[in-house]
DNA sequence: AATAGTGCCAACCGCCAGAGC
DNA sequence: GGCTCTGGCGGTTGGCACTAT
C-alpha cells in the first residue's frame, strides 16, 4: 500500500524508513532490479537509494512487486491445494507456496490465519487438532473438489495476466493502491510453473522422496488428480458409492454443537450428521459456499 | 450519519541456517 | 571453531476497508 500515512512510517532509527512503501520507492525499487537483477539485498537498498533495509526491500519485491506475483482471490483448486498441502506440512508456508504459481507464502499464510484458522475458532476446535483436520478433509476439501469438478472448464489457466478471470468483486486487486507497479516495468520471467496443473505435476515429480504415499491416488492433471484422490481408499474422504467411507467416522469428530446457533450455521460437523452426509448433499449454501474463500455463509456462523 | 466491530493483508520482527572470512 | 553478514522463514502486528448496528 504505497504512500498511506503511518504512525511510524517516518524516518527513525538512523536514516531507515519503516512502514507502507511509497509510489517512488516502488519504482526505484523495480527500476533497480530491472537493471541489476534481484539479490545482494543491502547493497541493492543502498544501492538503488532506497533507505530501507535489504530485508523491507526483499519481502516487498517477492511479495508485492514481482511481476508474476498474481492477486486476487484463490480459486477452489488452489484452497484445495493448500488444505492439502498443509495437512502434509503443517505451517511450511514457503513451501507450499512453491506449488502455487504465482502466490506468496504470506498470501498463503495470511489465508490460513484470516479464513481457515476462523473457522477452528468458531467450531471452538484446535486448528492443529485432529478433529479439525478431519473437519477440513471432511467437510471443506470435497466440497472443493465438488466445486473444482463443477467448474472444470476453468480449472487450469491461472497465469497472472489472467487475473482477470477471477471472481470481479473478491478480486482484491480492486482495491485502491494495490496494483503492482513492476507489472507494466517488468516481462513476466517466465520461470517456474504458471498453471497449477503444472505445479501439481512438479508436486508428483518432485515429492517422490518423502510422503509420496499420501500422493499414490495422484495424476499428473488437476482434474483426475482430484478425482483419483476422492476415490483413493486411503483418502480420508473415500466414497462409497455415494457415502463416505465409514471408517472414517471413527474418530472422534465432537463439535460443540451447542455453542452456536444451529439454525443460522448452514453446515453442522455433528457425527449425526456425518453419518448421513454424501458427497452430493452437502447442507450449504451451495451458491457462494468457496466463491468468496472460506469467508461467506459457511464461515461466517459464528460471527 | 456516526460509531463499533470485523476482515484482510502489507509490513515488521525475531530466529535460524549457510556462506565467507 | 568463532564471528559476521545475508537471506529465508514463520509468527505477529497495525491500520485501512468494509459491514453491521
Amino acid at each position: 500500500m504505497p504512500s498511506l500515512s503511518k504512525s511510524f512510517s517516518s524516518e527513525d532509527e538512523g536514516d531507515l524508513r519503516r512502514g507502507p512503501w511509497t509510489l517512488e520507492e516502488d519504482t526505484l525499487l523495480v527500476h533497480y532490479i530491472a537493471r541489476h537483477g534481484e539479490g545482494r539485498w543491502n547493497l541493492l537498498a543502498k544501492h538503488a537509494g532506497l533507505r530501507r533495509t535489504g530485508k523491507s526491500c526483499r519481502l516487498r519485491w517477492l511479495n508485492y512487486l514481482k511481476p508474476d506475483v498474481k492477486r486476487g482471490n484463490l480459486s477452489p483448486e488452489e484452497q484445495w491445494l493448500i488444505l492439502e498441502l498443509h495437512s502434509k506440512w503443517g505451517n511450511r508456508w514457503s513451501k507450499i507456496a512453491q506449488h502455487l504459481p504465482g502466490r506468496t507464502d504470506n498470501e498463503i499464510k495470511n489465508y490460513w490465519r484470516t479464513r481457515v484458522q476462523k473457522q477452528a475458532r468458531h467450531l471452538k476446535i484446535d486448528a492443529n487438532s485432529t478433529a479439525f483436520r478431519d473437519f477440513i478433509r471432511l467437510f471443506c476439501m470435497p466440497r472443493l473438489i465438488q466445486k473444482i469438478e463443477g467448474s472444470s472448464s476453468s480449472s487450469s489457466i491461472m497465469s497472472p495476466q489472467n487475473s482477470s478471470a477471477l471472481p470481479p468483486l473478491l478480486d482484491s486487486a480492486s482495491k485502491p493502491n494495490s496494483t503492482p507497479v513492476a507489472a507494466s516495468l517488468l516481462p513476466n520471467t517466465g520461470q517456474g510453473p504458471s498453471t497449477l496443473s503444472e505445479a501439481i505435476q512438479s508436486l508428483d515429480l518432485h515429492d517422490q522422496n518423502s510422503d509420496s504415499s499420501e500422493y499414490n491416488c495422484t495424476n499428473s492433471a488437476i482434474s483426475s488428480q482430484i478425482s483419483q484422490f476422492s476415490k483413493c481408499p486411503t483418502s480420508p474422504f473415500h466414497v462409497i458409492g455415494n457415502n463416505v467411507d465409514h471408517n472414517i467416522l471413527g474418530k472422534d469428530f465432537s463439535v460443540d454443537n451447542g455453542c452456536y446457533d444451529m439454525e443460522s450455521m448452514n453446515l453442522v460437523a455433528t457425527s449425526s450428521m456425518v453419518e448421513n452426509y454424501s458427497i452430493g448433499d452437502f447442507p450449504v449454501d451451495d451458491s457462494n459456499w468457496f466463491d468468496s474463500g472460506f469467508s461467506d455463509s459457511l464461515w461466517n456462523m459464528g460471527g
